[in-house]
DNA sequence: TCATTAATTAATCACTGCTCAATATATCCT
DNA sequence: AGGATATATTGAGCAGTGATTAATTAATGA
């Protein structure tokens, strides 16, 4: 999968790397959606670590930048991961097992920690909602950074500014 | 793909539908990529059809909110042939097509126009970085909630709402 | 009419996800 | 120890996929 993407990967071709029969695979893993789910609830955990590692102090702007910045390297260096968060055409019947929503929580947690000086104690609510509104506007911009079809002329970076600088001129 | 989505959709079985042998798909179409990428074209052209329709005068608010809701509207009846736009997984080389391309900026444009009362006539390059802006952002909250990721309890009204609400703040 | 061109098929290749009887390996009990 | 039980693994096989191409059929124009 890190070399050729998700789509290359079988279970037959898996099995060969690791010395085992695709039978094997499916003694572990329910299916194929539920390995890459798996994959990518792991993908979220690190991605996860590697943002709480690069967490700032300081003011919400400080603060929501170094979150960006941490999505934005990480998503650079693994995006054969992000795509396969991204763009895994999981049956229509499929879903998100709690393990994986989890992850989507904890990292909704760490944006509605960025913005927590913007309102009181009491607005969790309010929290919640900017902490989404930013992880939608992220998931749109690698979605279409991944398929390539962001704009040329205007790169990754300049998206993810550009979103962060909208939400802080609303709310500051 | 309209009753079981794309990922339904086989050369062979197009081909029985519709009286003849999977052989002729590929006289007609490059391959199967080419082909959802051409249904995808025609889906943009419909989209932008029924935004087009329901295109409001007035303020900036009222024409944003006309536009998110033709938006939210358009991908409520076309669920499935909004979920091939988003999640079918087009081949890693893949690049595309200009006819593709071109919709997206009609789209884009409309955007433009649903914002251009806020800058001035010689500051094109500010609407469209507004109308990337809310395109990533409209990409985003459809991806996540096709993917059924949207949290439950909010909406994909909601979501745009929100959306338009956190744009408006910032620019009026 | 009949040669030329275009449209269509049917067979085929190399894959895929997934299942399951058969086999091999490990574990436990006396 | 060795027999019985439980676990792990295989390999063959099914039904399907995207794509190619030689052979066939249909349409065209002089």
């Amino acid at each position: 999968m890190r070399e050729k993407g998700v789509s290359a990967l079988s279970t037959r071709k898996l099995a060969d790397r690791i010395g085992y029969t695709s039978g094997t695979i499916y003694q572990v893993f329910q299916n194929r959606d539920d390995l890459v789910e798996q994959m990518n609830t792991e993908t979220l955990r690190m991605l996860y670590a590697h943002c709480h590692a690069h967490m700032a102090e300081g003011s919400v702007q400080h603060r929501l930048r170094a979150l960006a910045d941490a999505f934005v390297s990480f998503a650079k260096t693994h995006p054969r991961e992000w795509d396969a968060i991204i763009n895994y055409p999981f049956a229509p019947e499929y879903q998100a097992t709690p393990a994986y929503l989890s992850e989507i929580q904890r990292l909704l947690d760490l944006l509605c920690e960025a913005v927590s000086e913007l309102y009181g104690p009491d607005q969790a609510d309010r929290r919640l909602r900017d902490a989404r509104l930013l992880w939608n506007g992220l998931y749109g911009i690698f979605a279409l950074a991944i398929a390539g079809r962001l704009s040329q002329e205007r790169s990754l970076n300049d998206a993810v500014d550009d979103l962060i600088d909208l939400y802080l001129a609303a709310r500051t």
